[in-house]
DNA sequence: CTAAGCACTCGCCACCCGACAGTGCTAACC
DNA sequence: GGTTAGCACTGTCGGGTGGCGAGTGCTTAG
């Protein structure tokens, strides 16, 4: 049904409305790029697409627009990834070579990816359940108040403080904590837990009342610790370039915003991305109500054991191509960051 | 000039231009507030007020508003801070109680702010400069890169990764940590940061070439960290509502969200609140460009060292008491919290 | 000092109308 | 059969107009 020209045409209206922000005609489609036909044909071209469902008109008079399904098709067989022009590429690498911690990396990424794409950016923080378990760490804040700081291999650090009765054995916390990277050194975050588990309650039986009860709080804590750090956290920026003028988000803004702003919501998006590379879901494809009129470019990064998410959130009406490519390049870049190689451009 | 009635008018029409959002004429004043007079009489009290500058109007056949001057004189003798339902107190109290770490903490206060005022919050986090050294760990990541995590008896913790000559004898790491420790402990960051220094060149003259340059390296790194936590971090939610009906920053949105998302700027708002306690800046006594539509409502909280500062950002035309009033409480609540008392309700 | 009456000023809104862009259809053409 | 030219049609957008109403300032009287 689709012949060739009915696709570039396709194309070439997508291309112009994410261009210009504004429904395409066939007089100007012919204009712009040289089709060889007349805006007849063109239209009688369009009047297809239309029934096809790849393309709508707002109004009776006026140009057409693409659907879903149209970017859909567009992105799917008429467009190729853009690759980054070597200045990118160099801006990516300077920007991100500054990075001192986790933190300050996941921070630098999604302010990056967020001024790239010149759209709203979402970066998932490294997952740990493939983590390993490098170091625990026991401190006595204040009687009754131990701070508990576990460091995984992949940078991360987690906190925590518990309140435990009052410390009697001045060697109980360095006994504990040496006991416990003992077993957990080394060892997978699930792995480490099971562990723990056991040696809580061997622990648990082998000493006295109090210390026997401060044993069984850093434990259970330990152990929560551990389960609390699979819901990952997710942080966001670039929520300014919403407003952007052409994004006609004007009466949505605010449930954008609100969805946005939820964690849940986030984890959501990006979860949603099941490709194992690049991935893209356009308008309604996405589940989360309330950002039907946007598309989301995301992509997994890392390797191996170390993988999580990152990307972007736009209006359906993007630039696809550039968007991808930079959304590509900046998981690739910050994917061989964090597994400890030194990534070339 | 202004005696009582007058004053009591200024009130009123603050009190409805803030509830209705509309400009507020001398005949729907004296329906609302029984004010014992006629509308004719309020048109001249009006005259007065608007000839010293505490109100104006946006066109002429239009009620009155307040200006920037008017809002001032109602923050300063016209209103009082609210004080928050035991609902209220309520909610605070438990939505705060669950925090299990720093960082959980200044994420709940923020939205909890946010939530109470129907407004933007911005919290910072607690000050380090204060703070004493509680302990620091030093961990080989890989060859070549150690991982250091210097914790305070703030709760806060900093990590930094370091690239060092890889590590030649095996208890260098262990022994350097042991040493830093005996120095640092205990004491104020900026007592640690000498005393650090001191040991450093000590230290170096004592080694080998290989040895002395990881010192080198991890001390230059431990200063960088002391003296880099002093640029505080701030976080920020509730810019959704910022898009709420009734804020006529319609045109000035991008120019206001895309300020907030910077920290140097959330940092100077913040930083502004030059009072103690609570602190009202309204409208263009701002010095944050942009900004001059917006009011900041911010408060220090904590006690003694461990000092830092919260506050909500809104149109001028905001409800003043009750977001003093949910400030003040926030502040009050969260500075017993992390001063590691149990806050009563 | 307060109140009543009154003319006046604008912003808002609904309405109309013409220009315009783009379409679908039909008929001719290669 | 696909392509093209011509043409009537449809809906949006912008500007212009007029009525309405809220609110004011002024003047005058109590």
């Amino acid at each position: 049904m689709l012949d060739d020209r009915k696709l570039a045409v396709l194309r070439a209206i997508v291309r112009d409305y994410v261009a210009t922000e504004e429904p395409v005609g066939s007089k100007t489609l012919v204009d712009r790029h040289n089709l060889g036909v007349s805006p007849a044909t063109i239209r009688n071209d369009m009047a297809v697409l239309e029934e096809e469902g790849y393309i709508a008109q707002p109004h009776t008079s006026a140009g057409r627009i693409p659907t879903d399904k149209g970017y859909r098709l567009f992105v799917d067989r008429l467009s190729e990834v853009r690759a980054l022009s070597p200045a990118e590429r160099r801006a990516i690498q300077q920007f991100m070579d500054n990075a001192v911690n986790l933190d300050d990396v996941v921070d630098r990424t999604v302010r990056l990816l967020s001024q790239l794409t010149r759209q709203v950016a979402v970066v998932q923080y490294p997952s740990l359940s493939g983590a390993t378990v490098r170091h625990l760490e026991l401190l006595n804040m204040a009687p009754g108040r131990v701070m508990m700081v576990l460091i995984t291999d992949t940078g991360r650090v987690e906190q925590r403080v518990v309140e435990v009765p009052v410390v009697t054995s001045d060697d109980l916390l360095p006994d504990l904590r040496a006991r416990l990277n003992a077993v957990m050194d080394g060892k997978r975050l699930t792995a480490a837990d099971q562990a723990v588990a056991a040696l809580g309650t061997q622990f648990r039986v082998v000493d006295p009342v109090v210390d026997g009860a401060v044993v069984a709080r850093v434990v259970d804590a330990l152990r929560e610790m551990i389960d609390e750090s699979r819901d990952q956290r997710v942080v966001m920026a670039g929520a300014a370039n919403l407003t952007r003028a052409g994004h006609d988000f004007s009466d949505s803004l605010h449930v954008v915003l609100e969805a946005l702003e939820e964690q849940v919501v986030l984890m959501r998006l990006l979860g949603e991305a099941a490709t194992p590379d690049l991935s893209v879901r356009i308008g309604h494809e996405t589940t989360v109500a309330g950002l039907a009129g946007t598309s989301v470019v995301a992509s997994t990064y890392g390797r191996g054991e170390v993988v999580s998410r990152l990307g972007v959130i736009g209006p359906t009406r993007m630039d696809y191509p550039g968007t991808m490519g930079a959304v590509r390049a900046v998981a690739r870049y910050v994917g061989q960051l964090i597994s400890g190689e030194s990534p070339g451009a």
